[in-house]
DNA sequence: TGTACATCAGTGAACGCGCGTTCACTGATGTAC
DNA sequence: TGTACATCAGTGAACGCGCGTTCACTGATGTAC
Protein backbone atom coordinates (compact mmCIF):
# COMPACT_ATOMS: atom_id res chain seq x y z
CA UNK A 1 0.00 0.00 0.00
CA UNK A 2 2.76 2.56 0.90
CA UNK A 3 4.32 1.76 -2.84
CA UNK A 4 2.79 4.76 -4.49
CA UNK A 5 5.16 7.12 -2.03
CA UNK A 6 8.10 4.68 -1.68
CA UNK A 7 8.11 3.43 -5.63
CA UNK A 8 7.80 7.52 -6.35
CA UNK A 9 10.40 8.27 -4.34
CA UNK A 10 12.73 5.93 -5.71
CA UNK A 11 11.83 6.93 -9.34
CA UNK A 12 12.50 10.20 -8.72
CA UNK A 13 16.39 9.75 -7.03
CA UNK A 14 17.25 7.44 -10.26
CA UNK A 15 15.55 9.96 -12.13
CA UNK A 16 17.74 12.82 -10.70
CA UNK A 17 20.83 10.97 -10.71
CA UNK A 18 19.96 9.62 -14.20
CA UNK A 19 18.64 11.53 -16.61
CA UNK A 20 21.09 14.60 -15.24
CA UNK A 21 23.45 13.11 -17.85
CA UNK A 22 21.63 12.56 -21.11
CA UNK A 23 22.61 8.81 -21.82
CA UNK A 24 21.22 6.27 -23.63
CA UNK A 25 18.40 4.03 -21.06
CA UNK A 26 17.09 0.86 -21.65
CA UNK A 27 13.67 0.44 -22.74
CA UNK A 28 12.59 -1.16 -19.79
CA UNK A 29 13.77 1.66 -17.27
CA UNK A 30 11.96 4.50 -19.86
CA UNK A 31 8.64 2.40 -18.92
CA UNK A 32 9.20 2.38 -15.17
CA UNK A 33 9.89 6.15 -15.35
CA UNK A 34 6.47 6.53 -17.46
CA UNK A 35 4.53 3.97 -14.62
CA UNK A 36 6.18 5.96 -11.66
CA UNK A 37 5.02 10.00 -13.05
CA UNK A 38 1.55 8.20 -13.96
CA UNK A 39 1.10 6.49 -10.84
CA UNK A 40 1.34 9.94 -8.99
CA UNK A 41 -0.87 11.70 -11.62
CA UNK A 42 -3.74 9.09 -11.24
CA UNK A 43 -3.75 9.62 -7.60
CA UNK A 44 -3.43 13.61 -7.07
CA UNK A 45 -6.13 13.77 -10.56
CA UNK A 46 -7.52 10.86 -11.57
CA UNK A 47 -7.03 8.85 -14.66
CA UNK A 48 -9.07 10.86 -17.61
CA UNK A 49 -7.28 14.23 -16.30
CA UNK A 50 -3.55 12.70 -16.60
CA UNK A 51 -2.50 13.37 -19.96
CA UNK A 52 -0.32 11.46 -21.97
CA UNK A 53 1.70 14.93 -23.08
CA UNK A 54 2.06 15.91 -19.58
CA UNK A 55 3.91 11.73 -18.72
CA UNK A 56 6.58 12.32 -21.66
CA UNK A 57 6.93 15.93 -20.80
CA UNK A 58 8.08 14.18 -17.74
CA UNK A 59 9.99 11.76 -18.85
CA UNK A 60 11.47 13.66 -21.67
CA UNK A 61 10.40 11.33 -24.66
CA UNK A 62 7.90 12.11 -27.28
CA UNK A 63 4.42 10.97 -27.80
CA UNK A 64 5.47 8.28 -30.16
CA UNK A 65 7.86 7.01 -27.75
CA UNK A 66 5.07 6.52 -25.07
CA UNK A 67 3.23 4.72 -27.80
CA UNK A 68 6.08 2.32 -28.29
CA UNK A 69 5.67 1.12 -24.69
CA UNK A 70 1.55 1.24 -24.55
CA UNK A 71 -0.30 0.23 -27.26
CA UNK A 72 -2.98 2.73 -26.02
CA UNK A 73 -3.86 4.38 -22.78
CA UNK A 74 -6.17 1.71 -21.52
CA UNK A 75 -3.15 -0.49 -21.84
CA UNK A 76 -0.99 2.15 -19.42
CA UNK A 77 -3.98 1.58 -17.12
CA UNK A 78 -3.91 -1.81 -16.77
CA UNK A 79 0.08 -1.95 -16.24
CA UNK A 80 -0.12 0.46 -13.40
CA UNK A 81 -2.64 -1.67 -11.45
CA UNK A 82 -0.71 -4.76 -12.25
CA UNK A 83 2.30 -3.15 -10.68
CA UNK A 84 0.56 -1.63 -7.75
CA UNK A 85 -1.01 -4.95 -6.83
CA UNK A 86 2.08 -6.80 -7.00
CA UNK A 87 4.35 -3.71 -5.07
CA UNK A 88 1.27 -4.16 -2.53
CA UNK A 89 1.24 -7.74 -1.69
CA UNK A 90 5.01 -7.82 -2.04
CA UNK A 91 5.53 -5.05 0.86
CA UNK A 92 2.99 -6.94 2.83
CA UNK A 93 4.57 -10.11 2.20
CA UNK A 94 7.75 -8.78 3.33
CA UNK A 95 6.45 -7.13 6.37
CA UNK A 96 4.08 -10.08 7.31
CA UNK A 97 7.00 -12.42 7.17
CA UNK A 98 9.26 -10.13 9.22
CA UNK A 99 6.59 -9.84 12.02
CA UNK A 100 6.68 -13.82 11.84
CA UNK A 101 10.25 -14.46 11.99
CA UNK A 102 10.22 -12.68 15.87
CA UNK A 103 7.37 -14.59 17.20
CA UNK A 104 5.81 -17.71 16.64
CA UNK A 105 2.36 -17.32 18.31
CA UNK A 106 0.09 -16.29 15.36
CA UNK A 107 -1.77 -13.57 17.63
CA UNK A 108 1.51 -11.73 18.89
CA UNK A 109 3.03 -12.33 15.31
CA UNK A 110 -0.44 -10.42 13.64
CA UNK A 111 0.50 -7.34 16.35
CA UNK A 112 3.64 -7.22 15.67
CA UNK A 113 3.03 -6.60 12.03
CA UNK A 114 0.46 -4.42 12.07
CA UNK A 115 2.26 -2.63 14.82
CA UNK A 116 5.10 -2.26 12.03
CA UNK A 117 2.60 -1.16 9.73
CA UNK A 118 1.36 1.32 11.65
CA UNK A 119 5.32 2.56 11.98
CA UNK A 120 5.50 2.43 8.36
CA UNK A 121 2.57 4.21 7.09
CA UNK A 122 3.55 6.87 9.92
CA UNK A 123 7.13 7.52 8.90
CA UNK A 124 6.10 8.50 5.11
CA UNK A 125 6.92 11.64 4.20
CA UNK A 126 3.94 13.19 3.56
CA UNK A 127 -0.06 11.94 3.46
CA UNK A 128 0.09 8.18 1.89
CA UNK A 129 -0.12 9.56 -1.80
CA UNK A 130 -3.29 6.80 -1.94
CA UNK A 131 -4.45 3.49 -3.38
CA UNK A 132 -4.56 2.91 -6.80
CA UNK A 133 -7.26 0.23 -6.05
CA UNK A 134 -9.62 3.19 -4.40
CA UNK A 135 -9.11 5.55 -7.00
CA UNK A 136 -9.86 3.01 -9.79
CA UNK A 137 -13.16 1.97 -8.11
CA UNK A 138 -14.44 6.01 -8.24
CA UNK A 139 -13.41 5.86 -12.28
CA UNK A 140 -14.70 2.61 -12.74
CA UNK A 141 -16.58 3.40 -15.80
CA UNK A 142 -13.18 4.39 -17.08
CA UNK A 143 -12.24 0.87 -17.80
CA UNK A 144 -12.48 -2.18 -18.95
CA UNK A 145 -13.94 -5.38 -17.40
CA UNK A 146 -10.42 -6.93 -17.00
CA UNK A 147 -9.14 -3.73 -14.97
CA UNK A 148 -12.19 -3.61 -12.83
CA UNK A 149 -11.69 -7.65 -12.38
CA UNK A 150 -8.31 -6.79 -11.26
CA UNK A 151 -9.25 -4.43 -8.85
CA UNK A 152 -11.47 -7.24 -7.55
CA UNK A 153 -8.91 -9.60 -6.86
CA UNK A 154 -6.85 -7.34 -5.60
CA UNK A 155 -8.80 -6.58 -2.74
CA UNK A 156 -10.16 -9.99 -2.41
CA UNK A 157 -6.32 -11.19 -1.82
CA UNK A 158 -6.22 -8.98 0.90
CA UNK A 159 -9.51 -10.63 1.89
CA UNK A 160 -7.41 -14.06 2.60
CA UNK A 161 -4.24 -13.26 3.43
CA UNK A 162 -5.66 -11.79 6.90
CA UNK A 163 -8.53 -14.04 6.82
CA UNK A 164 -5.77 -16.88 6.97
CA UNK A 165 -4.33 -15.13 9.97
CA UNK A 166 -7.39 -14.74 11.13
CA UNK A 167 -8.11 -18.43 11.44
CA UNK A 168 -4.86 -19.20 12.64
CA UNK A 169 -5.45 -17.06 15.71
CA UNK A 170 -8.69 -17.91 16.51
CA UNK A 171 -7.70 -21.76 16.27
CA UNK A 172 -5.91 -21.09 19.64
CA UNK A 173 -7.49 -17.73 21.34
CA UNK A 174 -11.70 -18.59 20.60
CA UNK A 175 -13.45 -15.17 20.37
CA UNK A 176 -14.71 -13.35 22.72
CA UNK A 177 -17.40 -12.40 21.09
CA UNK A 178 -19.33 -13.96 17.40
CA UNK A 179 -17.93 -12.41 14.68
CA UNK A 180 -17.56 -12.78 11.23
CA UNK A 181 -13.96 -13.17 10.13
CA UNK A 182 -14.83 -12.74 6.58
CA UNK A 183 -15.80 -9.07 7.41
CA UNK A 184 -13.07 -8.92 9.89
CA UNK A 185 -10.41 -9.73 7.31
CA UNK A 186 -11.66 -6.84 5.55
CA UNK A 187 -11.89 -4.65 7.71
CA UNK A 188 -7.73 -3.80 7.47
CA UNK A 189 -8.78 -2.96 3.72
CA UNK A 190 -11.48 -0.44 5.14
CA UNK A 191 -9.44 1.01 7.64
CA UNK A 192 -6.62 1.79 5.62
CA UNK A 193 -8.78 2.61 2.31
CA UNK A 194 -11.08 4.95 4.50
CA UNK A 195 -7.64 6.18 6.74
CA UNK A 196 -5.84 6.95 3.53
CA UNK A 197 -8.85 9.04 2.07
CA UNK A 198 -9.45 10.93 5.82
CA UNK A 199 -5.08 12.04 6.21
CA UNK A 200 -5.53 13.05 2.33
CA UNK A 201 -8.95 15.31 3.29
CA UNK A 202 -7.93 16.52 6.37
CA UNK A 203 -4.08 16.73 5.49
CA UNK A 204 -3.25 14.76 8.53
CA UNK A 205 -0.71 12.64 8.53
CA UNK A 206 -1.27 10.83 11.19
CA UNK A 207 -4.81 9.95 11.03
CA UNK A 208 -4.14 6.82 8.73
CA UNK A 209 -1.96 4.92 11.28
CA UNK A 210 -3.97 5.86 13.88
CA UNK A 211 -6.58 3.73 12.42
CA UNK A 212 -4.60 0.69 11.91
CA UNK A 213 -3.42 1.01 15.48
CA UNK A 214 -7.40 0.87 16.36
CA UNK A 215 -8.07 -2.15 14.09
CA UNK A 216 -4.88 -4.04 16.30
CA UNK A 217 -6.75 -3.20 19.50
CA UNK A 218 -9.80 -4.40 17.80
CA UNK A 219 -7.49 -7.21 17.46
CA UNK A 220 -6.64 -8.27 21.31
CA UNK A 221 -10.02 -7.26 22.18
CA UNK A 222 -11.74 -10.17 20.08
CA UNK A 223 -9.18 -12.84 21.26
CA UNK A 224 -8.50 -11.91 24.40
CA UNK A 225 -7.55 -14.47 26.59
CA UNK A 226 -9.71 -14.36 29.61
CA UNK B 1 -23.49 9.28 2.47
CA UNK B 2 -26.39 7.26 1.23
CA UNK B 3 -28.02 10.78 -0.05
CA UNK B 4 -26.31 9.41 -3.94
CA UNK B 5 -28.50 6.28 -4.63
CA UNK B 6 -31.42 8.03 -2.42
CA UNK B 7 -31.21 11.43 -4.16
CA UNK B 8 -30.40 10.28 -7.71
CA UNK B 9 -32.90 7.60 -7.36
CA UNK B 10 -35.72 10.65 -6.41
CA UNK B 11 -34.36 12.42 -9.14
CA UNK B 12 -35.02 10.09 -12.22
CA UNK B 13 -38.62 9.39 -10.74
CA UNK B 14 -39.11 13.15 -11.06
CA UNK B 15 -37.57 12.97 -14.50
CA UNK B 16 -39.98 9.82 -15.61
CA UNK B 17 -43.18 11.67 -14.17
CA UNK B 18 -42.28 15.64 -14.90
CA UNK B 19 -40.06 14.91 -18.16
CA UNK B 20 -42.64 13.14 -20.57
CA UNK B 21 -44.86 15.99 -21.11
CA UNK B 22 -42.59 18.92 -22.23
CA UNK B 23 -43.49 21.69 -19.97
CA UNK B 24 -41.85 24.83 -18.34
CA UNK B 25 -39.75 23.79 -15.34
CA UNK B 26 -38.60 25.89 -13.06
CA UNK B 27 -34.97 26.99 -12.86
CA UNK B 28 -33.90 25.38 -10.02
CA UNK B 29 -35.59 22.14 -11.04
CA UNK B 30 -33.60 22.38 -14.06
CA UNK B 31 -30.77 23.06 -11.45
CA UNK B 32 -31.27 20.12 -9.48
CA UNK B 33 -31.46 17.94 -12.44
CA UNK B 34 -28.13 18.78 -13.57
CA UNK B 35 -26.69 18.06 -10.33
CA UNK B 36 -28.22 14.88 -9.92
CA UNK B 37 -26.79 13.42 -13.00
CA UNK B 38 -23.43 15.15 -12.40
CA UNK B 39 -23.14 13.49 -9.10
CA UNK B 40 -23.93 10.34 -10.12
CA UNK B 41 -21.73 10.64 -13.09
CA UNK B 42 -18.44 11.63 -11.08
CA UNK B 43 -18.93 8.89 -8.79
CA UNK B 44 -18.55 6.88 -11.80
CA UNK B 45 -15.77 8.77 -13.75
CA UNK B 46 -14.45 10.88 -12.00
CA UNK B 47 -15.22 14.54 -12.48
CA UNK B 48 -13.15 15.35 -15.63
CA UNK B 49 -14.40 12.66 -17.47
CA UNK B 50 -17.65 14.18 -16.76
CA UNK B 51 -18.75 16.27 -19.90
CA UNK B 52 -20.95 19.10 -19.57
CA UNK B 53 -22.32 17.86 -23.07
CA UNK B 54 -23.31 14.59 -21.57
CA UNK B 55 -25.32 16.49 -18.71
CA UNK B 56 -26.95 18.51 -20.72
CA UNK B 57 -28.13 15.89 -22.87
CA UNK B 58 -29.78 13.86 -20.07
CA UNK B 59 -31.28 16.91 -18.56
CA UNK B 60 -32.29 17.96 -22.62
CA UNK B 61 -31.53 21.37 -22.12
CA UNK B 62 -28.17 23.71 -24.57
CA UNK B 63 -24.63 23.94 -23.19
CA UNK B 64 -25.64 28.00 -23.08
CA UNK B 65 -28.72 26.53 -20.79
CA UNK B 66 -26.20 25.08 -18.33
CA UNK B 67 -23.65 28.12 -18.16
CA UNK B 68 -26.88 29.79 -16.69
CA UNK B 69 -26.90 27.84 -14.09
CA UNK B 70 -23.29 27.60 -13.53
CA UNK B 71 -20.46 30.03 -14.06
CA UNK B 72 -18.25 27.76 -15.31
CA UNK B 73 -17.47 24.10 -14.35
CA UNK B 74 -15.50 24.53 -11.49
CA UNK B 75 -18.66 26.02 -10.51
CA UNK B 76 -20.41 22.88 -10.64
CA UNK B 77 -18.40 21.28 -8.56
CA UNK B 78 -18.48 23.54 -5.23
CA UNK B 79 -22.50 23.50 -5.91
CA UNK B 80 -22.20 19.10 -6.05
CA UNK B 81 -19.96 19.17 -2.70
CA UNK B 82 -22.00 21.88 -0.92
CA UNK B 83 -25.25 19.80 -1.98
CA UNK B 84 -23.98 16.57 -1.37
CA UNK B 85 -22.44 17.28 2.37
CA UNK B 86 -25.71 18.94 2.91
CA UNK B 87 -27.83 15.91 2.68
CA UNK B 88 -25.44 13.56 4.50
CA UNK B 89 -25.86 15.59 8.09
CA UNK B 90 -29.40 16.00 7.27
CA UNK B 91 -29.71 12.30 7.01
CA UNK B 92 -27.30 11.67 9.99
CA UNK B 93 -29.08 14.00 11.80
CA UNK B 94 -33.11 12.44 11.24
CA UNK B 95 -31.05 8.79 11.54
CA UNK B 96 -29.66 9.22 14.75
CA UNK B 97 -32.25 11.87 16.27
CA UNK B 98 -34.72 8.80 15.52
CA UNK B 99 -32.22 6.10 17.72
CA UNK B 100 -32.16 8.71 20.50
CA UNK B 101 -35.66 9.12 20.79
CA UNK B 102 -35.50 5.53 21.30
CA UNK B 103 -33.49 5.52 23.78
CA UNK B 104 -32.15 8.26 26.64
CA UNK B 105 -29.00 5.89 27.27
CA UNK B 106 -26.30 7.57 25.17
CA UNK B 107 -24.47 4.00 24.54
CA UNK B 108 -27.44 2.43 23.97
CA UNK B 109 -28.82 5.03 21.34
CA UNK B 110 -25.48 5.15 19.87
CA UNK B 111 -25.57 1.36 19.51
CA UNK B 112 -29.21 2.02 18.15
CA UNK B 113 -28.52 4.37 15.47
CA UNK B 114 -25.52 2.08 13.96
CA UNK B 115 -28.01 -0.39 13.42
CA UNK B 116 -30.14 1.80 11.87
CA UNK B 117 -27.22 2.89 9.91
CA UNK B 118 -26.07 -0.26 9.09
CA UNK B 119 -30.34 -1.05 7.79
CA UNK B 120 -30.37 1.57 5.63
CA UNK B 121 -26.82 0.92 4.09
CA UNK B 122 -28.25 -2.99 3.35
CA UNK B 123 -31.47 -1.45 2.34
CA UNK B 124 -30.48 0.61 -0.94
CA UNK B 125 -31.36 -1.16 -4.28
CA UNK B 126 -27.70 -1.90 -5.17
CA UNK B 127 -24.56 -1.32 -4.43
CA UNK B 128 -23.35 2.26 -2.84
CA UNK B 129 -23.06 4.53 -5.32
CA UNK B 130 -20.17 6.02 -3.87
CA UNK B 131 -19.10 8.97 -1.10
CA UNK B 132 -17.88 12.44 -3.07
CA UNK B 133 -15.62 13.35 -0.45
CA UNK B 134 -13.85 10.12 -1.29
CA UNK B 135 -14.29 10.93 -4.89
CA UNK B 136 -12.68 14.56 -4.38
CA UNK B 137 -9.89 13.44 -2.39
CA UNK B 138 -8.33 11.48 -5.07
CA UNK B 139 -9.43 13.96 -8.16
CA UNK B 140 -7.74 16.81 -5.66
CA UNK B 141 -5.56 18.84 -7.91
CA UNK B 142 -8.64 18.97 -10.21
CA UNK B 143 -10.08 21.83 -7.40
CA UNK B 144 -9.20 25.34 -6.15
CA UNK B 145 -8.45 25.49 -2.05
CA UNK B 146 -12.10 26.30 -1.69
CA UNK B 147 -13.21 22.72 -2.57
CA UNK B 148 -10.86 21.18 -0.45
CA UNK B 149 -11.32 22.91 2.46
CA UNK B 150 -14.48 21.99 2.50
CA UNK B 151 -13.83 18.73 1.86
CA UNK B 152 -11.54 18.76 4.75
CA UNK B 153 -14.55 20.02 6.80
CA UNK B 154 -17.06 17.65 6.10
CA UNK B 155 -14.95 14.88 7.30
CA UNK B 156 -14.27 16.94 10.39
CA UNK B 157 -17.30 17.86 10.70
CA UNK B 158 -18.43 13.66 11.39
CA UNK B 159 -15.49 13.89 13.65
CA UNK B 160 -16.98 15.86 15.84
CA UNK B 161 -20.43 14.52 15.15
CA UNK B 162 -19.03 11.52 16.85
CA UNK B 163 -16.74 12.61 19.29
CA UNK B 164 -19.16 14.20 20.79
CA UNK B 165 -21.19 11.03 21.49
CA UNK B 166 -17.96 9.00 22.42
CA UNK B 167 -17.57 11.96 25.19
CA UNK B 168 -21.55 11.34 26.34
CA UNK B 169 -20.83 7.46 26.12
CA UNK B 170 -17.27 7.81 27.84
CA UNK B 171 -18.97 9.46 31.12
CA UNK B 172 -21.45 6.91 32.00
CA UNK B 173 -18.93 4.35 31.02
CA UNK B 174 -15.59 4.14 31.39
CA UNK B 175 -13.38 2.94 28.46
CA UNK B 176 -12.01 -0.79 29.13
CA UNK B 177 -8.80 -0.05 27.36
CA UNK B 178 -6.79 3.40 26.63
CA UNK B 179 -8.13 5.30 23.07
CA UNK B 180 -7.99 8.60 21.72
CA UNK B 181 -11.71 8.92 21.13
CA UNK B 182 -10.65 11.03 18.30
CA UNK B 183 -9.43 7.82 16.25
CA UNK B 184 -12.38 5.87 17.07
CA UNK B 185 -14.78 8.99 16.04
CA UNK B 186 -12.66 9.13 12.42
CA UNK B 187 -13.10 5.45 12.21
CA UNK B 188 -17.11 5.52 11.85
CA UNK B 189 -15.92 7.88 8.23
CA UNK B 190 -12.52 4.99 7.89
CA UNK B 191 -15.24 2.39 7.72
CA UNK B 192 -18.02 3.77 6.08
CA UNK B 193 -15.70 4.85 2.81
CA UNK B 194 -13.71 2.45 3.05
CA UNK B 195 -16.33 -0.06 2.97
CA UNK B 196 -18.09 1.37 0.28
CA UNK B 197 -14.81 1.21 -1.64
CA UNK B 198 -14.71 -2.59 -0.89
CA UNK B 199 -18.33 -2.65 -1.46
CA UNK B 200 -17.48 -1.41 -4.86
CA UNK B 201 -14.58 -3.10 -6.07
CA UNK B 202 -15.70 -6.57 -5.06
CA UNK B 203 -19.73 -5.74 -6.60
CA UNK B 204 -20.97 -7.28 -3.32
CA UNK B 205 -23.34 -4.68 -1.54
CA UNK B 206 -23.10 -6.71 1.95
CA UNK B 207 -19.58 -5.41 2.77
CA UNK B 208 -20.74 -2.15 3.56
CA UNK B 209 -23.02 -2.87 6.16
CA UNK B 210 -20.75 -5.04 7.83
CA UNK B 211 -18.34 -2.89 8.04
CA UNK B 212 -20.78 -0.48 10.12
CA UNK B 213 -22.12 -4.00 12.14
CA UNK B 214 -18.38 -4.59 13.11
CA UNK B 215 -17.92 -1.08 14.33
CA UNK B 216 -20.79 -1.31 16.34
CA UNK B 217 -18.97 -4.87 17.78
CA UNK B 218 -15.92 -2.72 18.85
CA UNK B 219 -18.08 0.01 20.57
CA UNK B 220 -19.39 -2.70 22.52
CA UNK B 221 -16.27 -3.95 23.19
CA UNK B 222 -14.59 -0.32 24.35
CA UNK B 223 -17.69 0.57 26.61
CA UNK B 224 -18.70 -3.15 28.09
CA UNK B 225 -19.90 -2.78 31.38
CA UNK B 226 -17.22 -5.51 33.34
C1' DT C 1 37.02 -10.06 -37.72
C1' DG C 2 33.70 -8.22 -40.96
C1' DT C 3 29.36 -7.92 -42.89
C1' DA C 4 24.05 -8.53 -43.09
C1' DC C 5 20.17 -8.35 -40.97
C1' DA C 6 16.94 -7.92 -36.94
C1' DT C 7 15.44 -5.80 -33.03
C1' DC C 8 15.03 -1.99 -29.78
C1' DA C 9 13.73 2.39 -28.58
C1' DG C 10 12.49 5.62 -30.17
C1' DT C 11 11.33 10.58 -33.78
C1' DG C 12 8.24 13.94 -36.44
C1' DA C 13 4.25 15.32 -38.52
C1' DA C 14 -0.39 15.05 -39.11
C1' DC C 15 -5.29 13.66 -37.95
C1' DG C 16 -9.91 14.81 -36.30
C1' DC C 17 -12.83 15.01 -32.51
C1' DG C 18 -14.59 16.64 -28.16
C1' DC C 19 -14.02 19.80 -24.74
C1' DG C 20 -15.08 24.17 -21.90
C1' DT C 21 -16.18 28.85 -22.72
C1' DT C 22 -18.10 33.23 -24.85
C1' DC C 23 -21.39 36.24 -26.91
C1' DA C 24 -25.34 38.29 -28.85
C1' DC C 25 -29.87 37.29 -28.74
C1' DT C 26 -35.01 35.66 -27.23
C1' DG C 27 -39.54 34.44 -25.69
C1' DA C 28 -42.28 33.66 -21.54
C1' DT C 29 -43.47 35.15 -17.02
C1' DG C 30 -43.55 38.64 -13.07
C1' DT C 31 -43.95 43.25 -11.20
C1' DA C 32 -44.88 48.50 -10.85
C1' DC C 33 -47.69 52.04 -11.79
C1' DT D 1 -57.27 46.78 -16.53
C1' DG D 2 -53.48 47.97 -19.64
C1' DT D 3 -48.91 49.01 -20.66
C1' DA D 4 -43.64 49.23 -19.76
C1' DC D 5 -40.02 47.25 -18.19
C1' DA D 6 -37.23 43.64 -15.70
C1' DT D 7 -36.08 39.18 -14.77
C1' DC D 8 -35.87 34.27 -15.69
C1' DA D 9 -34.46 30.49 -18.22
C1' DG D 10 -32.90 29.64 -21.62
C1' DT D 11 -31.13 29.29 -27.54
C1' DG D 12 -27.61 29.08 -31.49
C1' DA D 13 -23.37 29.63 -33.44
C1' DA D 14 -18.71 30.03 -33.13
C1' DC D 15 -14.04 29.79 -30.81
C1' DG D 16 -9.55 27.54 -30.17
C1' DC D 17 -7.02 24.32 -27.67
C1' DG D 18 -5.65 19.85 -26.05
C1' DC D 19 -6.42 15.26 -26.46
C1' DG D 20 -5.44 10.25 -27.96
C1' DT D 21 -4.03 7.87 -32.00
C1' DT D 22 -1.71 6.66 -36.51
C1' DC D 23 1.92 6.22 -39.79
C1' DA D 24 6.15 6.20 -42.18
C1' DC D 25 10.62 6.56 -40.88
C1' DT D 26 15.48 6.13 -38.14
C1' DG D 27 19.75 5.49 -35.71
C1' DA D 28 21.98 2.64 -32.22
C1' DT D 29 22.77 -1.88 -30.47
C1' DG D 30 22.66 -7.17 -30.73
C1' DT D 31 23.17 -11.51 -33.13
C1' DA D 32 24.40 -15.11 -36.90
C1' DC D 33 27.49 -16.65 -39.93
Amino acid sequence: MPQGAVGTGLLYLWYSKNMATVQKRKGSETRELILGFAESAVLEKGFAATSIDELIAAVGITKSGFFYHFKDKSDLAKALLRRYLDAEDAILDDLFGRADELNEDPLHGFLVGLKMLAELLADLPATHPGCLVAAYCYQDRLFDQSVRDMNREGVLSWRARFRKRLDDIAERYPPTVDINLDDMADMVSSLVDGGIILSKAVRDKGILPGQVMLYREFVKMVFATR
